[in-house]
Parts: C-alpha cells; structure tokens; sequence
DNA sequence: CTTAGCGAGTTTGGAAAACAAACCCATGAC
DNA sequence: GTCATGGGTTTGTTTTCCAAACTCGCTAAG
C-alpha cells in the first residue's frame, strides 16, 4: 500500500475498510450499539472487534459512552461522521440486493419523506450529483488527479 | 463471519471487502485495466493483487480480456456488475474528501450531465431515494429485518 | 454466604493471509 | 546475444485471524 495512487477512497478504505468494520457502521447506526450485540450480530472474533472499536474510536467514526457505572459499561454510537457513512452502507446494500440476493432481500428500508409526507415507501438508493440534481451515469464522469506525477492510468514520469 | 445477520451489505463485502478490490475497481472503471498498471497504482503485492483479481472475476465482477496474442496478455475490464459499484466508490470518496482530506482533495471529478448539458461542473454525490427524489436522511429510515429471528438489535429468540 | 450468570472484554495457541523480494518465461528492441 | 517488458509465480517471514477458554466486576438466587 506503499507508494499507491493517492486517493480518498483509498483513505477511506484504510480507515473503515478492515474486515468487519463497515458491519460495526451498520449495527450502531441501527441502534445496536453494545459489544455482545456486535458480536452476535456481526459473527467477529471478540479480541478482533475489540481492535475495531478502537480504531474507530480514535478515529472519531465512533464515541465510546458508558450507559452503566458500577459495571461500568459501555455502548458505542454512531458520531456525525460515522453516521455519514451510511450512503455507503446503502450502496453497498443496494448492489447486493441486486446483484447477490435477487429476489429475497434480507432487509427492506422503508423511507418516511420529509414533513408532509404521510406514508411510507420502500428505499430505493441512487447516487444523483447535488449540483444539477441528476442520476450519476458513468459516462458523465472525467477524473482530474490534482496530484503531480499521478495520470489517470498511472504515475507520470519515473 | 459465522451465524451472523444475513444482510446484503455483509454478502457485498464479502465478495469485494478484502484489502485491496475496491481500489481494483476504483482503477478500472477509471480505465488503468492492467496488472503493473494495478500494482503500481494500489501499491498492492503482485500475488496479493492475483488472488484479487481471479476471485473478481469468477464473480463476474471483471472480465478478463486479451489485448495482445503472442505474447498473451490480458486486461481486466468492469462488467456491467462492476461498474454499478461505482457508487459505492463515489460516496467513500466523498467521505474521504469531507472528512480526512478536508480541502485538498487528491481527484476531482468533473460532471458533465445528460444530452443538453455543455459546461461540466464538479461532481458532488449524494443519495437520494428513486421513489420520492429526496435526499436521504438518517432519521427518515426505518429497517425492516425480513429474516425470522433476526430482529433491529439482534437475534430474537434461542 | 456460596454459587450462578451476565456484560465486556483479554489471553492463548494454532491456521491463514499478507508481504517484499527474487525468480520465471515469452517476446520484442538493440 | 543481451537487455528490457509484461504478467505473473515462488519463497520465506511477519501479521492477522480465529475459536475457545479465561477473567473481572457486579447482581440475583438459593
């Protein structure tokens, strides 16, 4: 991972890209926040969840909070940050759903609009550009590295 | 990764969640589609990047292309598949830009939109729901678990 | 007061994966 | 011939993963 493409996807993968610790996003922002939890839920080795939770502790992804003293106890929550992963997590499930589980989803978002709307509709995620309001299309995209030496099919000069 | 919750954000990791395959992608949907070409660029270990790319495309995630007979040499290119995990690419990066290369962004992506559009403006990718056309918002979702035992914050019963 | 149990980890020892560097093989350039 | 290039494979060592067992603080039961 030396001397790689500098990139924030790569940035963000060495942060939240570990085995694991996407799934740790998952159950905190639904509101499964405590480690027994985390670890029926996820299936992770418990010393390997422990090293996450850590991680994304430090990293500000996660706030550690006691709910108990006396045990003292702790659930670990969502921050701002963490919880603006979770287009990710909707991607990451929508390609799924489409790709590895046609058919039977094993989880359905339903989607409560802003105020005024009164029913309920499922989610359906799509990546649109908050600039001009439109569906993103691969072809629509041209990538401009800023950084000298790195062109779009690889480094530049030796 | 035993007995955990079935859930296709877990199923997509899974298939491209191991260190280094979404970095694979990342490169060739931007069109660096060859092996010194992928190394170079990740910073991946060439065997390493061998198991990758084999597994990418036994999924079918990539597809493995000859360009030159005589010496027989081969590019990967994104499938159809491949190419829709491109939003899930788009909001890492976006995340990455936000909150860990806060200012200086590595890559910029220049959105050029459908027929009609002339000037391209920098893309700035957000998820919004295909049923109302809203920005998705945390609050606004509800998770339905549709597999029995398996409630919002765990495993139901024994 | 002894035993039982729970939540939240820590420890331990073995199996699997990652890693850097060296090697290989076919071809084309000099 | 000798070197260089692309696309890998091999080798030996360092990390990481993993399951299971263990610990610690505390509460509830008998």
């Amino acid at each position: 991972m030396k001397d790689a493409r500098p990139c924030s996807i790569a940035d963000t993968l060495a942060l939240v890209g570990e085995k694991y610790s996407l799934l740790v996003l998952r159950e905190v922002t639904m509101g499964a926040t405590r480690f027994d939890q985390l670890v029926r839920n996820i299936g992770a080795p418990r010393d390997v969840l422990t090293t996450r939770l850590k991680r994304l502790v430090d990293a500000g992804v996660l706030e550690k909070v006691a709910y108990s003293e006396k045990p003292r106890r702790f659930e670990y929550r969502p921050s701002r940050a963490g919880l603006e992963l979770e287009p990710v997590l909707l991607t990451l499930m929508a390609w799924g759903d489409r790709h590895l589980n046609d058919g039977d989803r094993p989880m359905v978002l339903e989607h409560v609009g802003g105020p005024g709307h009164t029913g309920g509709h499922e989610l359906v995620p799509v990546v649109t550009c908050a600039e001009c309001g439109e569906k993103v299309r691969h072809d629509d995209l041209t990538a401009h590295p800023q950084v000298p030496g790195w062109t779009v099919t690889g480094p530049a000069v030796a």
